[in-house]
DNA sequence: ATTAATTTTTAGACATGCCTAAAAATACTA
DNA sequence: TAGTATTTTTAGGCATGTCTAAAAATTAAT
């Protein structure tokens, strides 16, 4: 139906959107997706002809409802494939979104439903993104983030901010992974980093970057 | 590494070459691919120059050893896949090819070898095609035409010789699928149909188009 | 062995998606 | 508000992979 290039701007395109907004600059495109401004503009024609966004010149652009429901749908495929290469292939979670990248292309709507059954449903991804529905659903993240949490509240670390190899691996390396039940019970003023104690007992010291690229949901 | 329609290319020859042995023509790999000999030709000259492939003007192409490598891994990874999608995702074997001929093409060796594992190392797909090893070695196939057993020897249902969608439907429309025991009862001259007498004591009568595509093990 | 039929290649064109460089529009700043 | 800086679009081109139509080579046939 839609091209791997397509459906890759329309994906680019609401991940924009969620964070502002507002319409979309040719450049925040571009750069999301490491290309040219006069590269997007071309596409975004396209797109626009298609119905897929609203489009004026020098205006920027916005989701039509047609290709919020492609992008989510794209994110859906993106998201159960996430699961299937860590629940079922046990891969890491640092390695799997490249895979998944090309994954979210292929096209068989009956794939997509069968692998959701055999995956039993999942609600979220191995980050903690949520899984959009069949129906092109998507809940908003009922998440926090872990520096805005007040001492002593008992949380459970439920996603990332920073998607990044970088990051994914510092927390395989400080042994914090999804479902890690903590509590804050110091927090520096100085820099910003915590003391967290875990449920193994153990206590961590994590700094403010970290800290501020976790999420967590309060129990 | 390669794209798509490369893979494609490289495939279809390796394919064309199974059967005939010798060079294989623009002609022939168009009609297998649904295209046109002057697209071959532009397609060859490029897997030459990379030399995947040795060709002569007007004389056909063979694969290099490269060649037949990507070839054989490009099967290795549609059989692999069917597996799954059959295995583990429930496809009945009439459906999974259209998939895996998309599935085929994700560019990730550490996928394949995990997911090799996953489905427990498989030596056949659900057609009963062998699966090529990881390092490109493939078995002949070990099974005989249905059609060219003697009557009473028994026989397990081990592959298919036509793939098509009609076939497999056929097939399971009478009951038979890989694994199923028999043995010929009987032979009708005239018309080369067999009746089958399977392991659940009932007898079958099939014609000799059918028995001709069906691949089976003497036991 | 020469003609006829077929196969294959070349030539020129088109669609997709990308680029650079230059022009046009918009936004910022003094 | 004029002038400068930035953003965006246009113009023209390139690579991939496709096509049709015509030319060249090969194969078949009388």
């Amino acid at each position: 139906m839609y091209s791997f290039t397509e459906e890759n701007y329309l994906k680019a395109i609401y991940k924009l959107s969620e964070n502002n907004r507002q319409s979309i600059s040719t450049n925040a495109i571009a750069d999301l997706l490491q290309t040219k401004a006069a590269s997007v503009t071309d596409m975004i024609r396209k797109l626009a002809e298609k119905k897929l966004l609203k489009y004026e010149k020098y205006k920027g652009v916005e989701l039509t409802e047609k290709g919020k429901r492609v992008a989510v749908d794209t994110v859906r495929k993106h998201r159960l494939w996430e699961v299937f290469l860590c629940d079922k292939l046990k891969f890491g979670w640092d390695e799997v979104h490249d895979i998944a990248e090309q994954l979210e292309h292929i096209n068989s709507a009956l794939l997509i439903d069968k692998l959701d059954a055999f995956l039993g449903y999942p609600s979220h991804d191995p980050h903690g993104d949520p899984i959009p529905t069949k129906n092109g659903d998507i809940k908003k993240s009922e998440f926090v983030l872990l520096n805005t949490v007040k001492a002593l509240q008992p949380v459970i670390m439920s996603g990332v901010a920073d998607h990044s190899v970088l990051f994914l691996q510092h927390l395989d390396k400080i042994g914090l992974r999804l479902g890690t039940s903590c509590l804050i019970e110091e927090m520096n003023a100085y820099d910003g980093s915590l003391k967290l104690k875990l449920n193994s007992k153990q206590s961590i010291s994590i700094s403010k970057d970290v800290a501020k690229n976790i999420l967590v949901k309060p129990v």
